[in-house]
DNA sequence: ATGACGATTGCAAGTAATTGCAACTGCATA
DNA sequence: TATGCAGTTGCAATTACTTGCAATCGTCAT
């Protein structure tokens, strides 16, 4: 990632060097604060607009996502060659992380149809899970 | 959909009957703010958080759909019976109307493999329109 | 070295949206 | 008519994020 970064010839600072660690040392979904928090052990001056414009940075390079997954804030996470997505119970919050090769149709009908290059990285698919479906049902 | 709520046994207030005809009034994707000022004409005493609070009802009920368009804000439309989605360009911003059958695959997908129900009523797809995609090749 | 420049940072102020709370409303019940 | 109560509203404060701006940094030519 930072390799990356030094090719396409952004300057790698203390601060985003800081933030680009914590990103790859995370292997879930932080939110800016996490970062901001994270990073404030090690170097107390940083500020967090700084994180939120280093990873608007990394958003624009396509190197990380952002999503929205819920929980009052965005949830960013480095982008890895394997795409994944989540569904999300609006009704009793359990989330289930699924494969990107679902919305492969999708990317091909809307390339098809419209010549959009559709670009889902990490989407949020609400709705509702298999339990509380069926409580629904009982309940009618 | 006033006759749906008073179903449901929603109060139906004075602020919220101006917000939904607001609402319905406008064909186009508001905001919360936009809806805030208009009813503000005839009522100047309503305060924006009924909005945002009235909003956050109907999307409960699944009345309107709440999408980030870009632009700094929440969009919010009444749920029609033909739901459509949004195509938007992240190089020139330009913005194309999907027909909601695109989804539909997903949607069976998602349900014979997890089922869970998915509700992908307004989404909107960010990526790389046609025209950006060709100037993109070009300069390679 | 020196100065000019573009990019980055920290800070403060701003924006969109949410939340806590007290006051009010409509409605049922005594 | 008075009382209680659930639901709603307005207000103020808060949260998550953005923006404008001055100060600073790195680096490149002189």
């Amino acid at each position: 990632m930072k390799e990356a970064l030094r090719k396409k010839g952004v300057p790698l600072t203390p601060q985003r060097l800081m933030i680009l660690d914590v990103l790859q040392g995370s292997h879930d979904h932080v939110s800016a604060e996490d970062i901001f928090h994270e990073v404030q052990k090690s170097y107390p001056y940083i500020n967090i607009s700084t994180v939120f414009r280093t990873l608007d940075l990394l958003k624009d390079l396509d190197m990380v996502t952002v999503t929205d997954l819920g929980g009052g804030c965005l949830r960013y996470h480095t982008v890895t060659n394997s795409h994944h997505h989540h569904l999300i119970c609006h009704r009793c919050g359990s989330t289930t992380e699924i494969e990107d090769s679902v919305l492969e149709p999708v990317r091909r009908a809307i390339d098809a149809g419209y010549g959009f290059e559709a670009q889902m990285h990490h989407f949020a698919i609400w709705g509702l899970c298999r339990e509380c479906r069926h409580t629904d049902k009982e309940q009618q």
